[in-house]
DNA sequence: GTCTATAGGACGATAGAC
DNA sequence: GTCTATCGTCCTATAGAC
């Protein structure tokens, strides 16, 4: 950090940073989202994520409360664009449902595979289920239920058949995460749209 | 334990346990399914496994070598019936690819969803990379080689085209793991059949 | 703003009594 | 066969120097 005249203030790092972005709270996210999606959670140390973003376990905590913040927004950030997506295209009545459930398929599937880390696999981990995240799960069930009203339009079923329906779609994308996760080499983009043309053909249309 | 004949050995547990199957070992098994499940593997104390089983955490060690061990067991019980269902498959040519595709991904689901505890879910445990779990990994991609073979009986697909729904089809088996969990109320024959059905939908059949 | 140091607790595993 | 006790390690979070 600077002064407005550039000048540094605090006590200097233990261990500069070459060059990355100059943003602590951005290398810790960074930091976690690597050490989380490949050691899981619970294996992490606060530890671990303040040295790979390159100050002392101590200093983290100028920047996060803790360890939890960090998942918690992890998580929000991954589901944000795919919720933002859905909104859009629940109001585009133009364009038919069909097309729109393909398109919000594809759209999810590119955001959960497309990142440098495989943030999709966050959403696998037992820790998911605790009282702090539950704002990403209220933002999931949301999700859910664009996927649900859409799966509708296009098929005009109702009741629990709907509700299977919907079920199968949702499960294929999310289990799509642990496929690219067993293989990370295919392109992205042509995975995510294969990934919509099944999720079409579960759904029966 | 008992000697042959009946007489008690050993000194006393500090809890009695009532009833349960009188096998610790089995007990620490069971213990450690619903505490990695629900909890997580690295979230869950030996001591916590231990207790549940009805004994001190010292104890365990004189049943299982360490944690590892609980996990691995516990996989590798869980691929076992799938991987014997499919090779008995593999060799019914008798019956269709498209009928036995349909019959492997059906037993799948079930077994992976029918337990009392969702041990489908461990599939998806961070550790499950480990060295010490490449047993239950080969048999996961024995598994996996014999969906392949089944869609590629089934849809006269080859190459890339073939591994890719392969991927879509597995995956969806790997998914309905977190519908599951989500919702576990629906009945589990009816979701593996239903499941099934999506499945050949998707390998395009 | 970042550090060192450490409190205070939980963990996995072992030793040895009973 | 099961216990108690404990070792050594690692953890999260805080206090306070610089």
């Amino acid at each position: 950090m600077t002064t407005p005249g550039g000048r540094r203030v605090g006590r200097p790092r233990a261990v500069e940073r070459a060059g990355k972005g100059a943003d602590p709270r951005g290398e810790l996210l960074g930091a976690a989202a690597e050490l989380f999606t490949v050691k899981g959670y619970a294996a992490t140390s606060t530890r671990a994520v303040a040295e790979r973003a390159g100050m002392r376990q101590a200093t983290m905590y100028h920047y996060v409360s803790g360890k939890e913040e960090l998942l918690a927004e992890l998580l929000e950030s991954t589901v944000a664009p795919s919720l933002a997506c859905a909104r859009t295209l629940l109001t585009e009545d133009g364009r038919g449902a069909r097309e729109r459930l393909w398109e919000l398929c594809r759209a999810d599937v590119e955001v959960l595979c497309g990142g440098t880390y495989n943030l999709g696999g966050l959403y696998l981990l037992p820790e998911v289920r605790g009282e702090r995240f539950a704002g990403f799960r209220t933002a999931r069930d949301e999700l859910k239920a664009a996927y649900r009203e859409l799966v509708a339009g296009a098929t005009s079923l109702e009741g629990g058949e709907l509700d299977l329906r919907t079920d199968l779609v949702f499960g294929l994308i999310e289990g799509v995460i642990l496929i690219h996760r067993s293989d990370p080499t295919r392109p992205v983009s042509e995975f995510a749209r294969a990934t919509a043309d099944a999720a079409l053909r579960i759904a029966g249309v």
